[in-house]
DNA sequence: TCTGGGGTCCTAGGACCC
DNA sequence: TCTGGGGTCCTAGGACCC
């Protein structure tokens, strides 16, 4: 029998910092993204904290006029990596398929002939003492028939619960929520599911599924399996990690940028990560797309293809100012967040086809030259090689997208 | 002074080639 | 010379996830 739990650990982030920080049991404490830009918002909460209203996804100022005593930490992402690891390996004794889903969420497969839901059950409950024991961590669990169902049966009760969603059950658990509550029907979905008087998972369900294929095209289709209970996408091999197809930083500036040297500054420190970051992951790209976000919140991007793969900052902050400039974003100042990142990549170790004017010798000084500081920046910080026009900027040369960045996969779409 | 940052996939239109 | 169909690549924008 198909037997697939899905395991989320309630409020992550302030749970490791907890753990770490036994004095702040019983408190109400935040984790806060990005403290240094203006708009840092809530990453994960405590019970305590959630008591007064405080939600993941606020802006940290609303957090603080709800609860004046919240204590808000920043973020430390090689605590939550390493518990993360620690919750993983506790499931691995379970399943052989054990697939992460973020750095606080993992599907287990415990499907084989003979398994039932109950014995499901009681993985789950197990699960949870240990995590509770072992860890100082709460989870509430799904278990299901499939990973959409199983999912949803980890959000349905928590904190600290196991929900179990089978064949016989499902109609009358899951039709009657919310069709936000499905995964992948999100704001913009729900709104015109809404007009259409489509308001429940049953209702979406019981829709036609051309009448959605129309809609929403094919992620109709995938929407009206899911409601059905007919999604039987495979929980991944425990150790599967699917390519990478960019790498990307971008990044809100801690006052507005209002000249064209302030954006080339920025652009500059973005290049610089992604660049690294490509050299990192042995990967390089061919196309460059520049991310822009102006003072009422209008964002545009655009992108181009350039005829050979890059990893060098050079070109890679060259190309995005080529596209700032000839495209007329200048219009768009004052900029509030801008971002850069590289697609269509392919591995280092793929061959290039050497050129005869020269360019491939060029380009390898200034890779070498740009592995050498990166290799400075490893041993002393990022801030110890700056260039010339990042060190004129005072506002901006403290930006560090390389540090801040958070490793948080989110592979895998259904459709 | 109102949602940060890092990703993935899908779609539609245009360009270009056969 | 004109027309049509099909395939692929590129770009912009939308939607979703944590």
């Amino acid at each position: 029998m198909d037997v697939i739990l899905h395991c989320d650990a309630n409020s992550f982030y302030a749970s490791c910092e907890v753990v770490q920080r036994p004095e702040l049991q019983g408190l109400p404490v935040s984790v806060g993204g990005d403290q240094e830009a203006r708009h840092g918002i809530v990453l994960a909460s405590t019970v305590e904290a959630k008591k007064y209203g405080v939600k993941t996804g606020m802006a940290l100022w609303q957090a603080r006029e709800l609860c004046p005593r919240l204590i808000i930490l920043k973020p430390d992402f090689r605590l939550y990596m390493e518990m993360s690891r620690r919750l993983r390996q506790m499931y691995q004794e379970y399943s052989p398929r054990v697939e992460s889903y973020g750095l606080d969420e993992c599907w287990l497969d415990l499907s084989e002939p003979g398994m039932t839901m109950t014995e499901g059950k009681h993985v789950a409950d197990t699960l949870r003492e240990r995590a509770k024991d072992e860890l100082g961590l709460c989870l509430s669990v799904g278990v299901s028939f499939n990973k959409i169902f199983s999912k949803l049966g980890s959000d349905y009760q928590k904190p600290d619960a196991t929900t179990v969603i089978t064949q016989d059950n499902y109609k009358s658990i899951v039709w009657p929520l919310p069709v936000s509550d499905l995964m992948f029907v999100g704001p913009r979905t729900t709104l015109k599911l809404r007009q259409k008087m489509i308001n429940t998972i049953g209702d979406l369900a019981a829709t036609d599924a051309n009448l959605l294929r129309g809609w929403f095209g094919k992620v109709g289709v995938m929407h009206y399996a899911n409601a059905n209970g007919l999604d039987r996408s495979p929980v991944m091999e425990t150790g599967f990690e699917s390519a990478i197809k960019s790498i990307g930083n971008s990044t809100t500036t801690p006052i507005d940028m209002l000249t064209c040297e302030d954006v080339k500054c920025v652009i500059t420190l973005l290049s610089e990560s992604v660049s690294t970051r490509l050299r990192e992951a042995g990967l390089q790209g061919r196309c460059i797309s520049l991310y822009l976000r102006d003072t009422d919140l209008k964002t545009v991007g655009c992108q181009i293809t350039i005829n050979h793969d890059t990893a060098l900052c050079d070109d890679i902050c060259k190309i995005a100012m080529d596209l700032f400039t000839h495209r007329g974003y200048q219009a768009m100042l004052p900029l509030r967040s801008a971002g850069v990142s590289v697609s269509t990549l392919r591995s280092t170790m793929t061959a290039v086809q050497l050129d005869l004017f020269g360019m491939t010798i060029r380009r390898d000084k200034l890779e070498h030259v740009e592995r050498a500081v990166d290799d400075i920046r490893r041993r002393y910080g990022m801030q110890s090689v700056l260039r010339g026009n990042v060190m004129a900027q005072r506002a901006f040369s403290k930006i560090n997208p390389y540090n801040d960045h958070v490793i948080h996969p989110v592979p895998w779409y259904a459709g």
